[in-house]
RNA sequence: UGGGGCGUCGUCAAGCGGUAAGACACCAGCCUUUGGAGCUGGCAUUCCCAGGUUCGAAUCCUGGCGCCCCAGCCA
């Protein structure tokens, strides 16, 4: 690199012969990638670039504008400055790559006397756990790797959409980041952070059971059905109220009970008491394991009816409150679990030989089926709802039908129990 | 060993000669019918390193070191 290019043996061609070029390259008479026409500029320059870059090549290529007109193709850095200038832009921005390219961007521009918008470069808005690059992203949806553009695991814009991230919380993310010329990769918590702070004060709350375990209140009469109160939006307090069916059999989160539970555990367990959220507290009073395996198929229970709504009149205090649906009038629905995309925060690390599809998390998608509370079915798709102390899900708009909904996981809610567990187990 | 850039908290990021903003994360406490949310407090005596200039340097100068990008008829 440090010395001068070799020229062209065409580098001296005259103006008229080089037109006769255009014009006959223009007109098809030439094979891809047999003629070229370049700019004379500085074949010893320091800058690749300037070393004489192609103008225009050869390409039999249909356009969506001039059709089979035209049989060549301008570069890019020939036609960009001229597409900025005819639009009359102030100030092109891209990113750093393109900094060794604005000499030419330049050069172009100045040569044709044209209006000079000018080139800014800044850094690209990476993002831990993703990839950013359209023609790597491209590699993942024709290869099959995600099921399209608007995969919401995808970080394209219908990917987010789809996922379930407002227009605000992007916008907010964006300033939260900033923008500068140092190469950085910004946490992927910056990203959640945003979208929960969003959608805690405008999502309505609902209960849905992910991973359900039948509770049986023993001292419930079996043919009643109650109508609970339920607050929509405790963040908004115009969001109003709803009813919630409550009844004998429910279904509760199956990691809400613990038959040993560990220390801190604020859960339903043998004998420990909880709050079913705007229903009633209950007592572990039996638990009813799989012969074979041992696991834990049923819960039962009995309830105090006088704590109805969920605070008891003698004012004692539970711990735990835990999310629930009643058996016999929940709603099935499917649930998209997403998670990270790849497995590495920086995704394009790679070893010699490896690709950054070898960092694909496998485990990117989970699809289950939750159990939901009836008011949903009415979630009409893009309508967006916080699954109580589960996180922010949206109705699918692309498969979610009347009949069948199906929810996507934006996010988590913060876990702390979670943090708090893992403190434990060290 | 050519050219172009960049180096300030775990991650982003202000600062542009007057004595280190802010956010996320993290930690501690309060509060709580979401272990959510909220609230309070903590979190860089030091800005890649070394010299120098100056009353005063993250900011100016000199010299190092480290990282990224460029040899497509890609963008």
């Amino acid at each position: 690199m440090t010395e001068p290019g070799k020229e062209s043996p065409y580098r001296n061609r005259s103006v008229e012969e080089n037109l006769d070029l255009f014009e006959r390259m223009r007109a098809g008479e030439f094979e891809d990638g047999s003629r070229v026409l370049r700019a004379k500029i500085d074949m010893s320059a320091g800058n690749l670039n300037m070393r004489d870059p192609v103008l225009y090549r050869v390409l039999h290529a249909s356009h969506h504008r001039t059709g089979d007109k035209w049989c060549i193709y301008p570069m890019y850095d020939w036609a960009h400055g001229q597409s900025d200038s005819i639009e009359g832009i102030t100030h092109s921005l891209c990113d750093l790559d393109f900094e060794d390219h604005r000499p030419l961007y330049d050069w172009c521009i100045d040569q044709l006397g044209i209006h000079h918008p000018q080139q800014i470069e800044f850094a690209r808005l990476n993002i831990s756990y993703t990839i950013l690059s359209k023609r790597k992203l491209r590699e993942l949806v024709e290869g099959k790797y995600v099921t399209g553009w608007d995969d919401p695991r995808m970080p394209t814009l219908s990917g987010l959409r789809r996922r379930g991230y407002t227009p605000e919380a992007i916008h907010s993310f964006l300033d939260r980041i900033g923008i500068a010329k140092r190469d950085s990769i910004v946490a992927l918590a910056d990203l959640e952070f945003s979208i929960r702070e969003d959608l805690n004060k405008r999502s309505l709350r609902v209960m849905g059971v992910l991973n359900p375990l039948k509770v049986v209140i023993d001292n419930y009469p079996e043919d009643k059905t109650e109508e609970l109160d339920a607050i929509n939006n405790p963040e908004d307090p115009t969001a109003g109220t709803r009813k919630v069916p409550f009844s004998r059999v429910l279904y509760i989160e199956r990691e809400d009970f613990r038959e040993d539970p560990p220390k801190k555990y604020f859960r339903l367990a043998p004998g420990q008491e909880v709050r079913l959220r705007y229903g009633y507290f209950i007592t572990c009073t039996d638990v009813i394991k799989d012969d074979k395996t041992g696991d834990v198929i049923e819960v039962h229970c009995t309830y105090d009816p006088k704590t109805r709504g969920g605070s008891s009149p003698d004012g004692r205090k539970v711990k735990g409150t835990i999310h629930w649906v009643s058996a016999a009038q929940a709603i099935e629905a499917e649930v998209r679990l997403f998670d990270r995309l790849f497995i590495k925060e920086n995704p394009l690390a790679v070893d010699e030989g490896s690709d950054f599809k070898d960092n694909l998390n496998p485990n990117s998608l989970e699809v289950i089926t939750a159990l939901v509370e009836p008011s949903l079915i009415n979630a009409k798709p893009g309508n967006f709802y916080q699954f109580e102390r589960r996180g922010y899900f949206c109705v699918d708009t692309v498969d979610s039908t009347p009949g069948k909904l199906v929810f996507n996981r934006t996010v988590t809610l913060r876990d702390t129990w979670a943090k708090i567990e893992k403190a434990q187990k060290k």
